[in-house]
DNA sequence: GTGAAAGCGCTAACAT
DNA sequence: ATGTTAGCGCTTTCAC
């Protein structure tokens, strides 16, 4: 690997009058600046981003947080990024947590301050809070994905309450009354917004809500993906439960496509029939929304949009060194209806 | 964030008492390390890696190269690659290319020398190969995942001739004689073995090889993950063609899930029914197999372990400074019988 | 307009 | 056993 130091021996020149050259807010003399670009060339010589980051203190490296890459949402998410930073010139550092809280503050410990200049973190939940809280208090910036805490941070995700809404209500108007909610863990700021629509769209249409047609703890991803987490149901396992208990209901709204598609398997499994006796909604719109039979009515979550956005907020944080602005961006879910409402 | 200068004098010794505190490999007084020790601990003092890797030469980040982790067996992979670094203490700078070769060349020439230790890549095609060879000529540790370029790289990837093979086995010992094979890109050495794998299979057993039955150039993943590849057929439409054109089978083998799942749909709308008319596998085992109705047998593929193995091939490379070995392993599929054969 | 030199945070060879 | 110092590759201030 070429340095500078050979570039400007090259050149006949010194150092500085490479990097002045290369750097490209100085005056150099012409014919001096052309040498250079020939040893340059010559050498195939790229600056070492590490000594650049040492003496700058700056990197040009995002730290990417996400509880796994091999979920859906966040597999779209993470391409999105990769591109969006491609093209800006930075670099992405990935780290899966598992949604261990500890493997997450090892990691920002590590890399905060000189690593990164700042933190798209896909974990926030009510166990890292402090984590997130500390990084801010330290001036880091950070952008929430997929999730948020509160107005407290920088966030880009969906607009979970409206597109829950208006999943119920696209529901109610194809004549369900009794619609069964499986719900993720209220721990998620995201379940709880979900829910909220969910009883709003009811409201709205005027049907009674029913605690007891309200599942929590779901697990949200598919089970092959992950290793089951404790304190967690499969969406089967929650529906066949429901159906023996003889709990009467004419729809299934999931909190994700992999949920819905789960609870439609077992539903079909008891020979209930789709979407005639009982209709069914995901929220995602994911790879599997296209696959199940019938395929699944959904709301689309734009998750291009998603990374893209919270990279161009971090950028000009980062950019601007200004880590005041605080952001919450909600993206709308539209709805795809295919053939199970 | 404190600096080792700012440990010395909290400790009141010099820096390179700290670094060799910190090192670890030299005697310090035990109650120098003591005051070093807890001055660290006060200041909650972190190595700057930057400076580090700057002075050794090596960064403890491995490029990590995909043509998108919005891919079912990418994202698998990419999760377990990552958490296998964290366990080693390592960092995985993630680069997606979207298959463009120029961005990968340009990832390849910032990242190569100062910034990363060695390579994982899974964008191994005909295309970028001189890349590669340019990688290896460098003497950068590189390790192919997914693919190979027949025996000049480390590669740890599955065995796509033996898996295709068995599936095409396990089709006839179901009584298929007729087996449609829609395929990728031949200009992936993925694509080639798997079609050698299913003539094997046909050979094995006695049954001819038909070329109308082999259909090139379907696309991989599912639409949705992607931009349409140019040059590429969805499984839907070739399928259709292939109806339309009374040309008869009595099986499909999709080279990933994704094409076996889309032709199923087509079949299932044709009015073809599964498996009692034409019985359906895939290779991969990845999400939507165990959400297709009725559930996809196919060919599982340990992407877990290929992640696994693919940073421990890397590392130990790195860590040796050795990079001469050439290892192929080749991962076995197993068969998941569902319900589709 | 360009060269010299300091310094970013750290490690390792060399003194003491 | 510990302090001193050079140097990793680069940018930037200061001279000339």
């Amino acid at each position: 690997m070429a340095t500078i130091k050979d570039v400007a021996k090259e050149a006949g020149v010194h150092i500085s009058t490479v990097s002045r050259t290369l750097g490209g807010a100085y005056y150099v003399e012409p014919s001096t600046r052309e040498r250079v670009m020939q040893a340059v060339e010559k050498l195939g010589y790229k600056p070492n981003p590490i000594a650049k980051g040492l003496k700058e203190g700056r990197t040009r490296i995002i730290g990417y947080v996400v509880p796994r890459v091999n979920d859906s949402v966040f597999s779209q998410i993470s391409q999105s990024i990769s591109q969006a930073c491609v093209e800006r010139d930075y670099m992405v550092i990935l780290c899966c947590t598992g949604e261990d809280t500890k493997i997450e503050a090892d990691y920002y410990n590590r890399m905060k301050g000189k690593w990164v200049d700042g933190f798209i973190i896909g974990t926030a939940n009510d166990d890292n809070r402090a984590l997130l809280e500390s990084l801010k208090a330290e001036n880091i910036p950070v952008v929430l994905v997929t999730r948020s805490i509160e107005n407290a941070f920088n966030a880009v995700l969906s607009d979970n309450v409206e597109g829950a809404r208006q999943a119920a209500k696209h529901l109610i108007a194809n004549g369900c009354k009794r619609i069964l909610f499986l719900n993720g863990n209220l721990k998620l700021e995201l379940c709880r917004e979900r829910l909220k629509g969910y009883q709003q769209g009811l409201m709205d249409e005027g049907i009674p809500f029913d605690q007891s047609l309200v599942c929590n703890d779901i697990a949200m991803q598919w089970a092959g993906a992950i290793s089951p987490v404790k304190g967690t149901v499969t969406p089967e396992q929650a529906v066949a439960h429901i159906v023996s208990q003889n709990i009467e209901f004419d729809a299934v709204l999931g909190i994700t496509d992999a949920v819905a598609a789960g609870a439609m398997t077992t539903l079909k499994n008891h020979g209930i029939t789709i979407p005639d006796q009982v209709k069914i909604m995901g929220m995602g719109d994911l790879e599997i929304a296209s696959f199940t039979d019938p395929p699944l009515t959904t709301m689309h979550q734009s998750a291009d949009t998603i990374g893209r956005r919270s990279v161009e907020l971090l950028l000009e944080q980062i950019e601007s060194r200004d880590f005041t602005a605080k952001t919450l961006e909600k993206l709308p879910f539209t709805l795809v209806v295919r053939e199970t409402v």
